[in-house]
RNA sequence: GGGAGCUUAGCUCAGCUGGUUCAGAGCACCUGCCUUACAAGCAGGGGGUCACAGGUUCGAACCCUGUAGCUCCCA
């Protein structure tokens, strides 16, 4: 069979994709192994997949694929988020294409649309993720509005309020009036923005005196109710107990004093507008101030603003300030960069607005959330991350989960028409509680809130609701599963969701939901951006896996992906993943080539070359797995790169691999090749949890397989914890090596021709096993020993001895006068440091005696090294 | 404004409890090779005042203090 010069990813991929659904790999049931368990982080509905989900979902499938081949029982729950926000705008765009606005909908009508939509699109993100290789259980895929979910969400609302830790009441919520919902404090985005800022003199009342206030934000002017200066500020002092005239209402009132106010910034004057500015409510709570709430809630002024009734605040904005200027009441317009918040979901500027709304006390329900990360018992990965969850988990806010939209989980509170409130799951069970507490309520009386509760509300039960945790608390998957063991997610959602499923775990379970947090870094493009749909930067991973292989991307993408490091993300990173798929793929095919003889008997060289790779296996898997064990990934992908690449590939193959001589390769013994092919399988099986397809396809082209015998459920290596002496030797073996090809290399001798070396000792014994080793990956024709150095040839210098290569070109004996000063040099001045080190009374005292020990070793060695030197540079005269 | 963290080669990052002339890796770059596994390759090579300034120590990339710049979180 000819077997292409390059590995092409699309004619393996789907394929084995295939096999291992057919196979059903991914499947997990319990047993009486050891769970190794992953919840996927779900992917909103409305998503297609962008660069970060191919990193968190390379590095979960990563983990998932070793675990399995380590022996446990794998499970990686896969599933979607109903995206309550997101997922209604989508919905009402695509109805108001069709001429169709929400309002014109009922609520039934709506939902239809939205699980049509629902249907058509959602699945869209996980077909994907199958592109890319992962693993999941598809048959366990959930979602977070399917009935027993939604269930569980619902009951753990009337739990919560039945242990009185939910409430109704009104408060200052961050209002998206594009969304026309409420959100919470941590869906708002805080972005740098180039403002004006408005001085606006307002008169003092009964006065000819005006005090100029400056502001932001001038349309909010018409629902002032006070202007604040602070107590100790004396320009303001004679002001006490006088009242100013609001521009435009010509409304009356306070000058209040608090010492909330910054004296520096603009005139140490501050407009008080409680229904519009969180700061200013708290003041208006303090000082019993009114509340006119001039801005409706799609953002255009109310009727209570008595002017622009109507329209847009923005516009407002710029037509109240030309017309206080034609009133003579602008003093001055400074350009000012402030913050402005922003929706996560529609990019609106948020709108702080009072409404009633429900929210979730988080205080008490915290507490073991935040011990339980600071005790070490859930560990973030990296840690400094737990210095942030700290410091928001014991500055935690309660949590608005109120949402005014209707896809979502309906909130199961129940009005009578007097406004008398219960909360139940079904109209039948909250008329008996009506009842209860002797109300008489008629059903048709009855209505429900109109409001679903926060998408996160939902997600924060995943963990345990995937495995059926509410619905059946004693069932087999959510006794073998949870805890879970591993979460990846990026750090900003640290606080919407992992911060809260650790709430609900141990709220709901008594137990942590996982026990280790992976926190990805964000993917930028070059220029540091955040990826985003808006910006256009993020490259189509799709078209990344066409161009480069799923294997490729994966690779790419983990190399340079540090937990919790961005990732600024260039296509020449999949490059180097592609490049790494064909070198894999070329190492198979030399082996693959080999004509193997069982006339032959195993050569020396063979043998030892087998014995180190064997070695430098065994070092480098126990590196490999300790680097896995820190969740230090691309550090473990770069480990399993480098023995592929340099070890197995530019040695190991090098060395066993049969001469070619007259235009014909020779050819291989049994007991080699049989030895190259177990190494091979083994590096395929290191390999494989960062490049599925490809090991996967060279598995079975290297042997008749079953197929049930797939390298997706091979054993991973074992190791045994020890360093063979033969690693050592080889790293002098490599320095020779490395130094005779750079004489050849400097010397333009070609790489056919056949070189003589002689190795004269000067210390320790003489260790001859490696001889036919350096002959063959040097091309050499002879290696020798001699006791006297040799004349006229070109030689180094190692630690342990001094080689010469002759050569029939004269020596350039100024220049090798020059190596050879500036190698003396370097020695001569390492010999000084260690030498003054040794010298100085406080080292040697202080010192740890190993480390005065070491010194002296240093000392001789550079000792007989200067000596050699000295004596070849004087063998040049 | 409050808090956390970062700054090591052109880029992305290692560098564990200070200790080898400790300054390292991969990529990129330069030079020479189309050597029948691989030019998506091979063999070599050049790159760094470890942000800056002090201090502690026999010894500092690492510990301490200050300065500058960047990032994130909270308000």
């Amino acid at each position: 069979m000819e077997i292409p010069k390059t590995y092409d990813p699309k004619i393996t991929e789907d394929k084995w994709y295939a096999h291992w659904l057919k196979h059903k790999f991914f499947k997990s049931t319990p047993d009486e192994r050891e769970p190794y368990t992953i919840v996927i982080p779900p992917p909103n509905v409305t998503g297609v997949l962008h660069m970060g989900h191919m990193l968190n979902n390379t590095i979960q499938d990563v983990l998932i694929r070793r675990a399995r081949m380590q022996g446990k029982n794998a499970c990686w729950v896969p599933g979607t988020d109903h995206a309550s926000i997101a997922t209604e705008a989508k919905v009402v765009a695509l109805l108001a294409e069709k001429g169709i606005k929400k309002t014109d909908l009922s609520r039934e009508d709506f939902l239809k649309h939205a699980w049509e939509w629902k249907e058509k699109y959602g699945g869209i993100i996980l077909k994907q993720l199958e592109k890319l290789g992962a693993s999941c259980d598809w048959d366990r895929t959930r979602f977070t509005m399917e009935n027993d979910l939604s269930e569980a969400v619902i009951d753990v609302f009337i739990d919560l309020y039945n242990k009185g830790h939910i409430y109704r009441g009104v408060r200052m919520v961050n209002w998206d009036p594009q969304g026309l919902t409420a959100v919470s404090d941590e869906e708002v985005i805080h972005k740098e923005v180039n403002s004006k800022l408005y001085y606006v003199k307002y008169k003092i009342e009964g006065s000819d005196e005006w005090i100029t206030i400056a502001t932001t934000r001038p349309e909010t002017i018409l629902g002032d109710t006070a202007v604040c200066v602070h107590p100790d500020d004396e320009r303001y002092k004679h002001l006490n107990g006088k009242r100013v005239i609001i521009p435009m209402v010509n409304r009356s009132v306070p000058i209040i004093f608090d010492t909330y106010i910054d004296l520096e910034f603009g005139t140490g004057a501050l407009k008080v507008t409680p229904a519009h500015d969180i700061n200013d409510y708290n003041l208006g709570v303090k000082h019993k101030l009114e509340v006119i709430d001039t801005i409706a809630a799609d953002g255009k002024m109310s009727a209570a603003a008595q002017f622009y009734i109507g329209e847009d605040r923005f516009a407002v904005r710029k037509k109240i300030a030309k017309d206080l200027e034609e009133m003579g009441q602008i003093v001055k317009i400074e350009d000012i960069k402030n913050k402005v918040g922003y929706s996560e979901r529609t990019n609106a500027v948020i709108e702080p607005k009072l409404s009633m709304q429900w929210f979730l006390k988080m205080d008490q329900i915290s507490k073991p959330a935040l011990d339980n990360v600071l005790n070490g018992e859930i560990k973030l990965i990296p840690e400094k991350f737990v210095n942030t969850y700290k410091h928001w988990m014991e500055n935690v806010h309660d949590w608005c989960i109120s949402r005014q939209l209707w896809w979502g989980q309906q909130i199961p509170a129940w009005y009578d028409s007097k406004g008398n409130t219960v909360v139940a799951k079904t109209i039948d069970e909250a008329i008996e509680k009506f009842k209860s507490q002797k109300l008489e309520v008629k059903k048709e009386d009855i209505k429900q809130d109109e409001d679903v509760l926060d998408t996160w509300f939902s997600s924060w039960l995943w963990p345990i609701s995937v495995f059926d945790g509410f619905k059946n608390p004693d069932g087999k998957d959510i006794k073998y599963y949870y805890p879970t063991n591993d979460l990846v997610t990026a750090p900003e959602i640290l606080f919407f969701w992992v911060a809260r499923m650790i709430i609900a775990g141990y709220e709901y379970q008594g137990k942590k939901p996982f026990t280790n947090v992976y926190l990805t870094g964000i993917v930028r493009d070059k220029q540091g951006r955040k990826m985003s749909k808006s910006l256009g930067n993020s490259p189509d991973p799709i078209e990344l896996i066409e161009k480069y292989g799923a294997d490729g991307v994966r690779v790419g993408m983990l190399l340079c992906s540090p937990a919790g490091n961005d990732l600024p993300f260039d296509d020449s990173m999949c490059e180097q993943g592609r490049n790494f798929s064909n070198k894999v793929w070329n190492a198979f095919r030399l082996i693959n080539g080999f004509e193997v003889s069982s006339d032959i008997k195993q050569n020396d060289a063979n043998k030892i070359a087998i014995e180190w790779f064997d070695a430098k296996f065994n070092e480098q898997v126990e590196i490999i797995n300790d680097l896995y064990s820190k969740y230090r990934m691309s550090e473990a992908l770069m480990t399993t790169y480098k023995l592929v690449w340099d070890d197995f590939c530019a040695w190991y193959l090098e060395m066993i691999k049969p001469e070619f001589v007259d235009g014909k390769s020779l050819p291989i013994d049994k007991a080699t090749y049989d030895a190259t092919l177990v190494f091979l399988e083994k590096v395929l099986k290191v390999l494989h949890p960062f490049m599925p397809f490809i090991t996967e396809e060279i598995w079975h082209l290297i042997a008749d397989r079953s197929e049930k015998d797939c390298i997706i459920v091979a054993e991973w290596p074992k190791t045994k914890n020890e360093t063979a002496d033969i690693i050592k030797h080889f790293d002098v073996v490599m320095e020779v090596i490395t130094n005779i090809r750079n004489i050849r290399k400097q010397k333009n001798i070609s790489p056919k021709e056949k070189l003589q070396v002689f190795e004269k000792v000067n210390q320790g014994e003489v260790i001859k096993t490696y001889d036919s080793l350096i002959i063959k990956l040097c091309n050499l024709s002879s290696f020798e020993y001699v006791t006297a150095k040799v004349d006229g040839a070109f030689s180094f210098v190692l630690k342990h001895a001094e080689y010469y290569v002759p050569l029939s070109q004269n020596i350039d004996v100024a220049a090798e006068k020059e190596r050879l000063a500036k190698d003396l040099d370097y020695n001569k001045g390492f010999l000084k440091s260690v030498q003054t080190k040794l010298a100085n009374e406080k080292f040697v005292a202080n010192a740890k005696p190993e480390m005065v020990e070491n010194e002296k070793k240093k000392m001789a060695d550079a000792e007989s090294k200067i000596k050699a030197i000295e004596e070849q540079l004087a063998g040049l005269n």
